[in-house]
DNA sequence: AATCAGGTCAACCGCGCGTCC
DNA sequence: TGGACGCGCGGTTGACCTGAT
């Protein structure tokens, strides 16, 4: 059917934001709020298309942004949620106040996948990792059958039943999200999470008391019910 | 000091979903 | 009921940074 363009594509500016630009759209939303995205920019004096000012806000200038390395306790949430939820960033980034989607997709796609890796732990579906004798096959259509890797883990998630069941229990959500007990796997081996391989957060650099996770989890958990 | 490779992250793109008419 | 529209999401890209050689 040919969908519209976002926005008129011509006269607009693309690319990194100035911080003139910043500026405008902050103090914009801040006294405005921001009733329209499309309209937005217009209204704001921005040569910019709405969807490109929503990132910017959301991404870089909300005032409750938290910058910086996820601390150890997000990572774990990350990790749990990820098991949980697949690639819903959104939804992972709602239990982690002041962080972003795309900030917590960034920080998976390099610090995370990476770590999983190091422990012998498949991202995608976060089963164990078979043995590496040879090459991985090209990704095992673990991708897009994750239903498969599930069924390998059976006897892990007995094993682990006690742990996951005040939270998976409540995942009633979606097809296959609800049968989807890699998390379990997950929780096998995140006893033998490296801190050692994270980076070092230092007091300062903690802006959030770290227990937010449990509570945060079962809200959103029962939400999906 | 220069070059290269790999890593990081902000921003863009296209699609799907929900809402409205 | 179905098309148009706007928003949000996830995947991808590309510029920039950093460390190795």
């Amino acid at each position: 059917m040919g969908r519209k363009p976002c926005c008129q594509k011509v006269g607009l500016k693309k690319g990194a934001w100035t911080a003139e630009e910043d500026n405008k759209l902050k103090n914009f939303i801040l006294t405005n709020g921001h009733c329209c995205w499309r309209a937005l920019p217009k209204l704001a004096g921005l040569l910019r298309c709405g969807k490109s000012c929503r990132l910017r806000w959301t991404n870089y200038l909300r005032p409750d942004l938290k910058r910086g390395f996820l601390s150890e306790d997000e990572e774990k949430i990350v990790i749990d949620l990820h098991a949980k939820l697949g690639n819903r960033w959104s939804k992972i980034a709602s239990h982690l106040p002041g962080r972003t989607d795309n900030e917590i997709k960034n920080h998976w796609n390099t610090h995370i996948k990476k770590k999983l890796r190091n422990m012998g732990i498949d991202p995608l579906v976060h089963n164990p990792l078979p043995p590496t004798t040879t090459t991985p096959p090209p990704l095992q259509e673990q991708t897009q059958n994750p239903v498969a890797g599930q069924e390998l883990l059976s006897d892990s998630v007995d094993q682990n039943k006690e742990t996951e069941t005040s939270m998976q229990s409540t995942i009633t959500e979606g097809k296959d999200e609800d049968k989807n007990m890699a998390s379990s796997s997950l929780m096998e081996v995140s006893n033998e999470f490296c801190i050692d391989e994270t980076p070092v957060i230092l007091p300062h650099e903690i802006l959030v008391p770290s227990s937010p996770s449990s509570s945060y989890i079962l809200e959103d958990l029962q939400c999906l019910t």
